[in-house]
RNA sequence: GGAGAAAUACCCAAGCGGCUGAAGGGGUCGGUCUUGAAAACCGAUAGGAGAUUCACGUCUCGCGAGGGUUCAAAUCCCUCUUUCUCCGCCA
């Protein structure tokens, strides 16, 4: 969400930013945007003079009172009422337009980064660098189920009978190098400087509207029966929904954290769950990073924020790219944002694995994240990037690390979350 | 899950329909005193959202959140949230 006083002051430069985004359907939205912000701000005009007048009047009351005046109080209760009577229409109207105002704003994108290529959808989405050699072995590469079950480390079958569809029993040796690739990567983190948080799994209906819109939280969240609960899709939104309404000390910032947590996804809409295997799933588990920091560091933060994926994914010996959205594949609150892509020498091309995102001020704006400055308060900047999100990243790891007979290397820094064993048989 | 108590500014806390946007302390900041500091004394210190103004300023909202009663709500009523105490249940 922009700032309504940037949209009032800068037209052009949002319906540009509209443009660029190939969203010009939405063009005529800044239009009425300004129309309707003129209205309110006169509707609050007249509602605050209003008040003012009932407010002298109503303390006049009390004076009168005690004089024993009551003539005179009757006349000005009466007009009090008046003032009321018109209050109710003047606040009624105020709330209405003022909902139409909002409602405009929410779906009015955020000024993308200058740097942002510019494109209609993912088919433009460029590619900025690889990382270690994207190879293609000379004997085939099963589908990673076929892997999986041929070391006996995944049961669908059972899974399907329990909870159905896009869920999975992770067993033996694969469930442990789940945990193995979870728990490197949160100790990774760590070593970066980032505070590690367990946060909770569930989240209020308050904080699930502020951190996403209403189509998405349809066709993700998963609602708990008779209780105002939402199973959290990822951890950034436990760990953004920590800083709802608060204003932040310069000190303290920047806020760099890293979390763990299952993940739970409808997976409604677009494609459903069409992809065999673990690739789609309604449950995973995730250890995510966020960063909330000073405007002016957030350029830097998400360079260093997709970079620590790339290292870690590296460290792992996994071929990675980066990929960057163009502007027309930009979710309409980013700013920026940067997959990292996994090699799959089964299918010969990258797949996603992760996804970096500068958010600008435009989450911090909806959820009231504020920094304490010295003239007044500003918003701050959040950024949240994957660092690593198994079992989906275990396809990565086991199509590149497979070998001919069948069998799974163990990435060399995995091999102590595992207690030294080399190849999973 | 049941029964009680509470939520007021940076912290503690008074107020329980109009003179309270809020007593009093503590803290913080400034000053007097002092070689310097402490103590003592004096003074200042209400965060936040919004409107308006070139600006100084003015106005509105704001006492956990949201509703309601009233000419008028921190104060009365309802709902919710959170915290504490006790009981029950449970890794």
């Amino acid at each position: 969400m922009l700032d309504l006083k940037f949209v009032r002051e800068n037209p052009e430069l949002v319906k540009e930013n509209i443009r660029k985004k190939f969203q010009d359907q939405k063009l005529p939205l800044v239009d009425e945007v300004i129309e309707l912000d003129k209205k309110v701000r006169a509707l609050k005009n007249e509602g605050g003079e209003l008040r003012a007048e009932r407010n002298s009047s109503s303390s006049k009351i009390g004076l009168l009172m005690r004089n024993k005046e009551f003539e005179e109080v009757e006349k000005i209760k009466q007009r009090v009422v008046e003032i009321n009577d018109r209050l109710l229409v003047l606040e009624k109207e105020e709330e209405e337009l003022e909902s139409e105002l909002k409602k405009r704003m929410m779906v009015i994108p955020n000024i993308i980064d200058p740097t942002v290529p510019i494109g209609k959808d993912d088919s433009e989405n460029v590619e900025i660098k690889r990382y270690l050699e994207p190879k293609v072995p000379d004997f085939e590469i099963p589908y990673h189920l076929d892997i999986l079950e041929k070391v006996k480390g995944i049961d669908l079958d059972s899974a399907r009978k329990v909870a159905g569809n896009g869920f999975y029993y992770l067993t033996g040796n694969i469930a442990r190098l789940h945990s193995a690739v979870i728990t490197y990567a949160r100790d990774f983190m760590i070593n970066k400087g980032f505070l590690y948080c367990i946060p909770p799994f569930m989240i209020r209906s308050n904080v699930v509207t502020g951190v996403m819109s209403f189509a998405e939280m349809e066709q993700m969240m998963y609602k708990i029966e008779g209780e105002d609960l939402y199973l959290i899709g990822t951890s950034e939104h436990s760990m953004i929904g920590k800083f709802i309404d608060t204003i932040l000390d310069k000190e303290k910032l920047p806020y760099t954290l890293t979390s763990y947590s299952p993940c739970f996804r409808k997976e409604k809409g677009a494609h459903g769950i069409e992809e065999r295997g673990i690739y789609r799933i309604h449950q995973f588990e995730k250890q995510e990073m966020i960063v909330v920091c000073e405007p002016e560091q957030s350029k830097e933060w998400f360079e260093k924020l997709y970079n620590y994926t790339v290292e870690l994914f590296v460290s792992m010996n996994i071929p990675v790219r980066t990929l960057e959205c163009c502007s027309g594949d930009l979710a309409d609150l980013k700013v920026k944002s940067i997959d990292v892509e996994a090699w799959s020498p089964r299918q010969k091309k990258y797949f996603e694995v992760g996804s970096c995102s500068n958010l600008g001020d435009a989450q911090a704006r909806r959820l009231g994240i504020r920094i304490k400055g010295e003239k007044g308060n500003y918003f701050a900047h959040t950024l949240n990037n994957t660092v690593v999100a198994p079992p989906r990243m275990l396809i990565a790891l086991v199509e590149n690390h497979l070998n001919p007979d069948g069998s799974i290397n163990v990435p060399e820094v995995l091999q102590p979350y595992m207690g030294g064993l080399k190849v999973i048989k």
